[in-house]
DNA sequence: CGCGAAATTGACCAGACTCAATTGTAGTGG
DNA sequence: CCACTACAATTGAGTCTGGTCAATTTCGCG
């Protein structure tokens, strides 16, 4: 009961983050409906390279990922594959279904997520009206974020795509200049839309115009950010 | 009064489509709320060619598409486009604005829209539950929308870019096989991520190869839609 | 150390872009 | 009705960015 109760609130917190405090959850929720909320929502954990959504199988579920790394990508039936986005903990997954999965979803990282049945979704959107306000605010940043990404991909060169990608893996705070990629070469060509060669060649073309250093395969470390964001945004 | 009654009734009816017919959002809408969104809601109109949405400015108002077509592009400073999609009747618009509009949007032909402040669209969420629900769901079928665009700009070539362009805008009905385009050919390209010269190229060897027919600029009738749909999907 | 997978590097190729010339299309005014 | 203009679209020739294919090199791990 205990737990059931932690699990709602969990849920309502790390599946909503609608601005109330988990405590203040607890308080509002009465236990009979944590009770029902429990019978919808589920702990799941996962290895790095299992998928668990995959693309045109009916969508069932919302997830909510809170800890580790998760991989979005679309195939085409050759194997051309479109890394759509990265998850990481906080991230909601399975907004974009309707009727079914429009993506694939692996883990790139150990993985742990909250799964919610679409019933459940409901049941908890009708208790916490904040929670789709949430989800709202939510899907609409995500729109603007495919936006962005879709001039990447249509209009971007690969000296543009690289430097995008690296800024935004640095986040917007100025703090850390040292960016540790948890995916593949591989998963960045695809989500940038060109080759693992075209990455590769690129990035040392970066390295050698002294803009980034490549301590280790997976450690960037950004020695000219200014002027990379100069890059990314297309300056001459 | 029955002018504006009208008006809030369009709204709710045409900003919403939310599963309530307007003749029942008017029974259900008391008159003195209706007064107070009226002044939230305002009718537009704009010739071709016009903009209506600037990329960067303050996001303060929210846009329905009542008649004509519109685009929608993010542009670079050295004046590169990415159109990231048109939009038609009954289409939202500005829901992907957080803080400052992502894109710009201009009248592909003679438009008129509903125009909602923020304020007034959350007023008016909190008076139609089912309106959020509504734009949820619009929201999450855009994101949909978007992974094929990825998909499409990432990693598809210019003869499936072409087909996958015609079979959408055919749409999904077997219906109608003879398509009038509202956009020129630099809206093509750059919706696409081609050039100009490149869709008409690619335009003609689709012709060429007895899949399409060009009665017109603008007018074009799908020959073999089946043919076209496995193209655009990337088949063999 | 040694194996397999991932990443890098090089040589070559091709699809799409650029630049430029030509043709076609609306729209305007004589 | 027909030039005439301005702009959109097509067509052609040549280039270049990024892709393909293949050979190493590096990394991760038992």
């Amino acid at each position: 009961m205990l737990l059931r109760h932690h699990d709602a609130a969990n849920l309502a917190a790390e599946c909503a983050r609608c601005g109330v405090r988990s405590a203040s959850v607890c308080a509002v929720v009465p236990d009979e409906d944590i009770e029902q909320l429990a019978t919808y929502t589920q702990h799941l954990e996962f290895e790095a390279g299992q998928t668990f959504i995959n693309q045109d199988e009916p969508a069932e579920d919302f997830f909510v990922v809170t800890e580790g790394h998760a991989r979005l990508c679309t195939l085409m039936p050759d194997g051309r594959r479109q890394v759509t986005g990265f998850a990481s903990p906080g991230q909601f997954l399975g907004l974009a279904a309707d009727g079914n999965y429009a993506f694939n979803a692996e883990a790139l990282t150990p993985l742990k997520l909250c799964r919610v049945t679409r019933h459940g979704l409901k049941l908890l959107m009708s208790q916490f009206p904040q929670l789709e306000q949430r989800l709202l605010t939510e899907a609409s940043r995500e729109l603007s974020v495919a936006q962005g990404r879709m001039l990447l991909l249509g209009r971007k060169t690969a000296r543009e795509r690289l430097a995008s990608f690296l800024t935004e893996h640095a986040g917007m705070a100025a703090c850390r200049d040292v960016i540790v990629l948890p995916m593949t070469r591989t998963d960045i060509a695809d989500y940038l839309g060109l080759t693992i060669e075209t990455v590769s060649r690129t990035l040392n073309a970066l390295r050698r115009d002294g803009l980034i250093e490549i301590d280790h395969v997976t450690r960037i470390r950004l020695l000219d950010r200014p002027a990379l964001e100069d890059i990314a945004a297309g300056g001459a």
